[in-house]
DNA sequence: ACCTGAACACCGTTCAAGT
DNA sequence: ACCTGAACACCGTTCAAGT
């Protein structure tokens, strides 16, 4: 009845998003895409080479486009938002980073506050791939241990889960901070 | 002629880390690991509940046990060679670090460390986990780049590696100068 | 205590062929 | 330009049964 599916990058890229909502990373699978569309498997490879550059596609959705708030801490708050308001985004965006295949538009934003300080050029760069690193490396553990809890015997006590989430979110500015001074600090020593 | 295989924890760890060695973490499957101790697949069951608690002993032997160098710079270096000593360590260690499956001797050092610039507790194992994760995320990232370099076309001429490894290098000892110094600010702070 | 053999329910990727 | 259908070479995990 329905006239064959017509897809384009954008719309495989959307049903990414959605399985991977339903499912985390480890059902984001090609076959679940393609199920999603209501498409064979290897209807995707028309549209994208492989599967990571697929990930990178949707890596770039979860960091989203430009519009980034300003300063050191305001940038990296950002980034780690946009981290956690989608399954298990920190895992996919590092290895997506990590392998290349993705642009980070909260790092420009990251050097220009750092350059800001009073830092040469070459410590800013520094800056924020260090602030990048610590960002996705705390928000990525804070997502593993989440989807352990959830997998795990369900036995912590649902009311730990609030008071638990407040402690991370006050761990994670604290780490922020103590970078921050760090930057701060280099910029007073020349 | 020979009797039949005999394994336990051990042999089987060893096992993973030949393959590990050979094949990187794509290539440490299951089946593998069981071909290259002859035996089935379903015999590496009986000595580890699955494979997540398998790459748990594996990280365990990367990471090494007790004796650390002393100091937030040398202990973080140190850390930073074990991952760098073994193919794909960082990922595989930071996995089973989210999960909770290691415990990372290095850390105690890292806190004792952060103690003795005058911090207090609470800031001290934040900035243990900082360094950490800063330590993790850029050999991650650096190791990642290197296989990528060594999947993708051999297009990348040899001479530029060595260079480009030093500067990898030279860009991790400013990042953990910087979070160091950090860490020294938030003590003269107080 | 440790292993075999067979099965289940999946994977990513390729390729000729269709419209 | 975009999709189907079928195949290839894999995965992790379970389970009854053997020694």
């Amino acid at each position: 009845m329905n006239a064959p599916a017509r897809n384009d990058k954008e719309t495989v890229v959307a049903a990414a998003m959605r399985v991977l909502a339903e499912n985390g990373l480890p059902g984001l699978s090609m076959r679940r895409i393609a199920d999603e569309l209501d498409i064979q498997v290897s209807a995707l490879y028309w549209h994208f080479p492989n599967k990571q550059a697929l990930l990178a596609a949707v890596s770039a959705q979860i960091v989203g486009s430009d519009p980034q708030p300003e300063g050191m801490d305001a940038a990296a708050r950002a980034l780690r938002d946009r981290l956690l308001a989608h399954q298990d985004g920190a895992e996919i965006v590092s290895s997506s980073l990590a392998l290349g295949l993705l642009d980070l538009p909260v790092r420009a934003e990251l050097v220009r506050a750092a350059k800001k300080t009073g830092v040469d050029a070459a410590s800013a760069e520094v800056a924020a791939d260090t602030l990048v690193h610590y960002v996705i490396g705390y928000t990525f553990h804070e997502q593993q241990r989440l989807h352990a809890a959830i997998v795990g015997t369900a036995e912590a006590s649902v009311d730990l889960v609030p008071a638990g989430a407040q402690d991370r979110g006050d761990d994670f500015e604290a780490g922020l901070a103590m970078i921050i001074a760090g930057v701060q600090a280099s910029a007073s020593i020349r």
